[in-house]
This record gives C-alpha cells, sequence and structure tokens, in this order.
DNA sequence: ATGGTTGTTCCACAA
C-alpha cells in the first residue's frame, strides 16, 4: 500500500489539485495532508467521499490544520498531540486502519530564530518525540507523515549558506529530527536514497525557487522497525508543483508491501 | 540589508 504525504497551503485553494491528484493512476491509499488554512466546514469532505474516500479532519481559522484521507475507512486515534492542554493549534492527527499506525503532522516553522516561535517549535518537537516512544512501543507498523518543517542535513538543502539563518536548517532542529531516527524512527525516502542523493519537496514561491530548483526536503514518512520491514518504494511527485497555482509543497510518498 | 510570493483576513501575519 502506497502512503503520501502533501502540504497543500490551503485546501480551499488546492481542493481541484487535491481531487485530481487523488483521481490520478497511482493515487495513495492514504494521504497526510497539512496547511488547510480552514475549519472543518471548508474542507471538501462531500466531494471526496463522493470520489470513494474517507477523511479525517482537525481544522483550524486561517492557520494549521491537518487531514487524513484514505480508500479504506479509519479510526481516530488522536486529534492533538499530547503534553500541553493548552495548545490549540491544529498540527496533530492520528489514527489507525487495521494494525496500521498512521499519524500526520504539522510540525511549527519556528521562524524568527531565537524568538517565542523558535521555542515553542523545540517544545512541540520534544513533546512528539515523547509521544513517538509510546507508538514504538507498541511494536506496531506506525507511520508518521508530514511537513516537518526541518531540513535534516545539509543534503536536503539547495544552499546552505542561504538558509543557514532559517530555523528548519538549525542545530536545535536538525537534533530534534535525529532524536527522532536514534529512537528507531526510518526516514523512508533518505534509507533508499543514500546522501548526497536530493529529494526536495518545498520550494518557496519567491525568486524563481521552483524553475531554479532551490528547494529543500522537509516533508518526509518516519517508520516504525515494523514498517521499516515493508518499506519497498519511496519517491516524491513533482508534477503538482508545476500545475497552475500550485501549492510550494509538492507530495512526498513510499510504499509498504502486505497491505496492513 | 532588502525584497521577492502566496493565502487568509481585514489593512497584518504566517510561511
Amino acid at each position: 500500500m502506497r502512503i503520501a504525504t502533501w502540504n497543500v497551503n490551503s485546501v480551499r485553494a488546492r481542493r481541484q489539485h487535491l481531487l485530481d491528484w487523488l483521481a490520478r493512476d497511482g493515487a495513495p491509499a492514504i494521504v497526510a495532508l497539512q496547511e488547510l488554512k480552514t475549519e472543518e466546514a471548508g474542507f471538501p469532505l462531500g466531494e471526496l467521499q463522493a470520489a470513494g474516500w474517507h477523511a479525517l479532519v482537525c481544522g483550524q481559522k486561517s492557520y494549521n490544520g491537518v487531514a487524513l484521507v484514505s480508500r479504506a475507512a479509519m479510526v481516530e486515534r488522536l486529534r492533538a498531540l499530547p503534553g500541553d492542554a493548552e495548545d490549540t493549534q491544529a498540527r496533530y492527527l492520528e489514527a489507525e486502519l487495521g494494525e496500521l499506525i498512521v499519524a500526520c503532522v504539522y510540525c511549527p516553522n519556528g521562524n524568527p530564530v531565537g524568538g517565542e516561535k523558535f521555542a515553542y517549535k523545540l517544545a512541540w518537537m520534544d513533546r512528539l518525540a515523547r509521544h513517538a516512544e509510546t507508538l514504538l512501543a507498541t511494536e506496531r507498523p506506525v507511520v508518521i507523515a508530514g511537513d516537518w518543517n526541518i531540513c535534516p542535513t545539509g543534503d536536503d538543502v539547495w544552499d546552505e549558506r542561504a538558509m543557514a539563518a532559517d530555523a528548519l536548517c538549525q542545530p536545535e532542529s536538525r537534533a530534534a529530527w535525529r532524536r527522532l531516527l536514534w529512537q528507531g524512527w526510518t526516514d523512508a525516502w533518505r534509507t533508499l536514497n543514500p546522501s548526497p542523493a536530493r529529494g526536495y519537496t518545498y520550494w518557496d514561491y519567491q525568486g524563481g525557487a521552483w524553475q531554479r530548483d532551490h528547494g529543500l526536503r522537509i516533508d518526509a514518512l518516519l517508520l516504525s522497525p515494523a514498517a521499516a520491514e515493508r518499506l519497498t518504494d519511496s519517491g516524491v511527485d513533482r508534477t503538482p508543483r508545476g500545475w497552475d497555482a500550485p501549492s510550494d509543497h509538492t507530495p512526498a510518498w513510499c510504499t509498504l508491501e502486505h497491505g496492513a
């Protein structure tokens, strides 16, 4: 089964792109969506259901917002990241399909470095790491898919120096990512495409970044050991980034053998 | 150091 992640940068602005992408050959069995930028009422649930999809939506007005869309029905497990009852930002959704657990994350951007937002980013990643430990403890196949807002290494950015001051490339951000890898999570794309292979998933709207391939790899799928054992393929679908009025992100995906 | 772009909302903020 194929599992994908896509930051759509407004599901209302990208409604037709999403429907077109899901209707094509090779569509995933499950897709994690980020940056819906709308409450549940703005999500095109009826159209997706008419096309044969199930969906769980955790929305928020104007900002953030995550969803899971799948061919088979899901059972919701969580719609907020544990660890801070005061946190109202819609950045986490977790569900199960049979044995498989799938989580959708929209990790905080954290810019500017040194401010409140950067502190929130690191605190959120700490909460995620603590929750991720509990997911590993289930010993089930688990996929955490999303926009991590972390550029894991210098091989995941078009120009390390140009991005040196950005929150996505800070040593603390990269340490938060590596903490998950040390726990036992596998980066589905990177494990099949060793450095220095490039697999950008995001290109800024500014400065002709797409045309110049000035990208970053910040969208990824992390696999628990039981899921990584089933990994057969992974990739980035650059096509939607080239469509008219696109999201600044494009989908990343992986394939697991034996549907869970 | 600045300006470059997009989406949502309301004339700014987040990315």
